[in-house]
DNA sequence: AGCCAGGCCCATT
DNA sequence: AATGGGCATGGC
């Protein structure tokens, strides 16, 4: 196979840390300074940035497509400067992108995201990944919706998946079955893309939000955590319910709220 | 040691 | 429609 690579020589919207530590994805790994390997459903890619440059080596038209590389990020960032409370975040966090990740590995990854801790999660992921992903060499897929439909909650238990355990093995069933149908969603207006999205199984409105924002590239939403909701307090007040934060917020930033959502969680998580 | 985590489900009102 | 208790696990 020959080697494959994308050099990134404009980093004004992109830094592979802040990328992969902006909550969006759970399966990577820092392996140097500046050094890191990402993966997405079967494919891996590596990158390496330093003060001039990132360069991503593997598959080229996946890594450009799952990076977001054609889109106008200064763009984004500019009009979105002129709305409240964007500033600072997009200063901390100018080098975030919002990656076109794998849906149904969105899915059963912010099914176990939630009320969880990410170092957690991450390792949760990682043990269906080694266990039911396909060997790719060096490395295994994430697991098809066929492989960890073959397995009940009690596996999940075993995993560490908690309470998620019966959430996950119905919901893989689900999709397997095509009972519920992945691809449909693209088409589906974003109301309805969520309320579809939530009669899954350990799908909420948050965990809806993530899946469109990260596995669809649908940015007028807003997954509303505990981060968010502090972020909230501190800036606007108490006694909003997350329905209410999430409206107002897509009120205020509309086809972008899915950006402001991660400048303002970057924000906060990464730097308090 | 106890609090908390990228919340959801379900019973109750 | 809205609210609140319960919930597995482990990092800090």
């Amino acid at each position: 196979m020959k080697e494959e690579y994308i050099i990134v020589d404009d980093l004004s919207s992109f830094d592979i840390r802040q990328i992969l530590d902006c909550g969006q994805i759970f399966r990577y790994a820092k392996t140097g300074e500046g050094e890191y390997v990402v993966f997405s459903g079967s494919k891996r890619l590596s990158v390496k940035q330093d003060g001039e440059k990132a360069v991503i080596c593997g598959d080229r038209e996946f890594a450009r497509r799952f990076f977001d590389l054609e889109r106008d990020y200064g763009a984004i960032k500019e009009r979105l400067s002129g709305l409240p409370l964007m500033k600072e975040s997009i200063a901390y966090g100018s080098g975030i992108r919002i990656l076109n990740n794998d849906p149904f590995e969105m899915i059963i990854s912010f099914i176990i995201s939630a009320n969880n801790h990410i170092p957690r999660i991450k390792g949760i992921i990682e043990r269906l990944c080694n266990d039911l992903g396909e060997d790719m060499g060096g490395y295994h897929a994430f697991p098809a919706a066929q492989a960890l439909a073959q397995k009940d909650e009690n596996y999940y238990f075993a995993q560490g998946a908690g309470y998620r355990a019966p959430y996950l093995a119905s919901t893989a069933r689900a999709i397997a079955e095509g009972k519920f149908d992945i691809d449909s969603v693209r088409e589906m207006p974003t109301p309805q893309a969520q309320k579809y999205l939530t009669s899954l199984a350990g799908v909420g409105p948050k965990v809806a939000d993530c899946i469109l924002l990260f596995g669809y590239h649908r940015t007028d939403v807003f997954p509303v955590d505990t981060w968010i909701k502090k972020v909230y307090r501190d800036l606007i007040g108490e006694g909003a319910t997350s329905a209410q934060m999430r409206k107002r917020l897509i009120d205020t930033y509309k086809d972008l709220a899915g950006y402001a959502q991660q400048y303002l969680f970057f924000a906060k998580r990464d730097n308090g």
